[in-house]
RNA sequence: CGGGGCGUGGCGCAGCCUGGUAGCGCACCUGCUUUGGGAGCAGGGUGUCGGAGGUUCAAAUCCUCUCGCCCCGACCA
């Protein structure tokens, strides 16, 4: 291709609404540009890139053993409500009505339209297992759509279901997909961890994620220095030292088996934080319990939940442990109803004296210590020396009790430095992460509602077990892009970049210099490597400076200087320095170096 | 949805407080010079000042409404 025949807007300024490194780049490389709100067109070398991502993808799916569909972007509310998913879904849903006012949306996910599909299609056991594809763009009407393509509104993904007739099998399927995902990554060049995670509103038993690393990720990964633990941090469990048994306390909780001291009661003006309460007082976070109260999304029921210092609330994990409890869905209280609660205005909350109508549950970590600092309901308030003795924890919520469960829970979020929960020996560490790939193991929420049966070799009707597998295909290229770039732009890995090669004649008006890039440029094609040939007729610096932008794995320069000595250079955009080679030897040496590139990159 | 902010040429911004000829840099077009890291000089084109209403002799500027966008928070395959 020749550069000044393609849409290629680069810009040299940053665009005042790019965050994140990835949107910036995609922007002034010409690669995407802004329509509305979370919404963007994909310029030729944007498009290019997702395309490749998206073939090997493809690749990987095909040779997996899956087959590719195409479903409707625009789908009917009738399967929707069906799955009971069109009540529950939210605003992310974008609803739309057509012309007979028959309501319809425009697909987020696609569980609905596939599993109708196949429980048309398919009706035997003999037929299974059965893992369809598709790639292709969803929408999703984010609250805040931001950070160009990593957090867009409609954005291209593939989207995977399988159909088994028993569990082994869709479980086997899992890690067929597990290892597929692993595959596609690696293939893409990028330095990834599979995790274990969340199965959020997609329902379901088990699932991971596949985060690319990268500061600027949205997700936390908690994972283990020393065995293969890796987590989000959303899900990970914490591990509290046993109690019970004295004898076997790790020695810094020996530290903690002081003598309880009866509660002293201290002026603490205007400190609200942990942090300046323990300033004010000259003790350790830990020696401090956070009182936080919640509130129920539906009615106004409130709870306590203790927490130490130095640990924050794992909400996933309290809702979880509060399903179906009458406190569904809570949310830390306003302002309004802490001081109605506690008495005392926010941040002086404590477990001491609270109405009884206000349950108190405990993270197990509060369980090891003793004469801690809670607030005193009171303002500025603290009081010293309190034990858990002092505030009777509320088996109270009834429900907790009758499920014999103890009002002591994990209810934190994994910190650096703490136990792994698998080994137990290794220290857990937290990265940042963007979450590229998610496989989950669905089970039968969607072939129950929606009466997606096999006949057994009993003719009996059974409901098939599914799985299914995402990757956020235009997220992932960017995710590429904040893993791999420099001051000077973007650094491609080679087999998801654009142009592999980019050919740069420093003066166009040079018959020689213009007849030596050509003759590479041609030699190249010819071996069938993505090749641009800069023609266009702009200073050197100007030249190098876009080809550095946008990325391109490998330069060739022709420069006069060098030509008068039958050379060219070979750059590599990663390595840095330039290879003096041949004319004659440019292309094929060239080549190597593109063939190198994809492979260390597979 | 709560809080904060921004809409002025293709892009980045100044002007607004204190109303009175709409500006700067980059980009773009022409010419000459230049030509290995975003050139220099000269000339040129480019704006419903996001939209609607209002105040005023006069509105980019003041007021009201509205739309769009960005940032923080809550939310999220």
């Amino acid at each position: 291709m020749l550069y000044s025949k393609l849409l290629i807007p680069t810009l040299k300024d940053d665009p005042a609404e790019a965050e994140v490194i990835s949107h910036r780049l995609m922007v002034r490389a010409g690669m995407i540009r802004k329509v509305a709100a979370g919404i963007y067109d994909y310029l030729p070398l944007g498009w290019r890139t997702v395309r490749k991502v998206a073939e090997i993808v493809r690749q990987e799916m095909d040779r997996a053993g899956a087959q590719e569909v195409m479903l409707p972007a625009v789908q009917p509310s009738e399967l929707w409500k069906e799955s009971g998913r069109w009540d529950y879904y939210g605003k992310e849903l974008l609803r739309l009505k057509d012309r007979h006012d028959r309501e319809f949306c425009i697909a987020p996910t696609a569980e609905e339209v596939i599993t109708d599909l196949v429980r048309r299609e398919v009706k035997s056991y003999r037929q299974l297992p059965m893992n369809l594809y598709q790639i292709q763009t969803k929408f999703r009407d984010e609250i805040r759509p931001r950070f160009g393509l990593m957090r867009g509104r409609e954005f291209i993904m593939k989207d995977a279901y399988s159909f088994h007739k028993d569990t082994a099998s869709a479980e086997a399927e899992y890690w067929n997909m597990y290892e597929t995902y692993k595959r596609i990554f690696t293939r893409c060049g990028l330095n990834f961890r599979a995790v274990e995670a969340d199965t959020g509103n997609i329902g379901g038993s088990f699932s991971h994620e596949f985060m690319v690393l990268a500061e600027t990720g949205e997700d936390f990964i908690a994972s283990c220095d020393s065995c293969d633990y890796a987590a989000n941090v959303e899900k990970a469990e914490c591990r509290e030292p046993e109690i019970v048994d004295k004898s076997r306390l790790p020695r810094e909780m020996l530290e903690e088996e002081e003598v309880e001291l009866p509660i002293e009661k201290v002026h603490t003006p205007g400190k609200k934080t942990v942090e300046e309460v323990a300033e004010y007082l000259h003790v350790p976070l830990k020696k401090i319990v956070k009182t936080l109260i919640y509130k129920s999304a539906i009615g106004s029921k409130s709870l306590a939940i203790l927490v130490r210092g130095d640990h924050e609330v794992n909400e996933i994990k309290l809702n979880r442990f509060l399903e179906s409890s009458g406190f569904s869905e809570v949310a830390l209280a306003d302002n309004e109803t802490v001081e109605r609660v506690t008495g005392a205005p926010s941040g002086f909350a404590g477990p001491v004296g609270l109405p009884k109508d206000v349950p108190i549950i405990a993270d197990k970590a509060v369980l090891g210590m003793k004469n801690f600092i809670t607030g005193g309901n009171e303002a500025d308030t603290h009081l010293p020396n309190v034990n858990i003795k002092d505030f009777a924890i509320q088996l109270g919520i009834g429900y907790l009790a009758a499920q014999g469960k103890e009002a002591f829970l994990d209810l934190r979020k994994i910190v650096s430095g703490d136990p792994c929960p698998k080994c137990g020996t290794g220290k857990i560490e937290i990265f940042k992460g963007i979450e590229v790939g998610h496989i989950f193991m669905l089970g039968t929420k969607y072939s129950e509602a929606m009466k997606c049966t096999y006949k057994d070799d009993n003719g009996d009707d059974k409901p098939m077990i599914m799985g299914c597998y995402g990757i956020g295909v235009s997220r992932t290229a960017a995710a590429a892009i904040e893993q791999n770039n420099d001051k000077n732009g973007i650094i491609w890995p080679a087999p998801i970049a654009p142009f592999e090669v980019i050919v740069l004649p420093l003066n166009v008006n040079d018959k020689g210099v213009m007849d030596a890039a050509t003759e590479i440029y041609n030699a190249l094609k010819k071996a069938g490597v993505e090749v641009i040939l800069d023609d266009r007729e702009l200073r050197a610096g100007f030249k190098f400076k876009d080809a550095d932008l946008i990325g391109f794995p490998v330069s060739v320069v022709v420069g006069e200087k060098n030509l008068k000595d039958g050379l060219v250079e070979v750059k590599s955009r990663s390595a840095g320095e330039a290879l003096r080679v041949r004319v004659s030897e440019a292309a094929r040496k060239t080549g190597e170096i593109i063939n190198e590139k994809k492979g260390t990159d597979c």
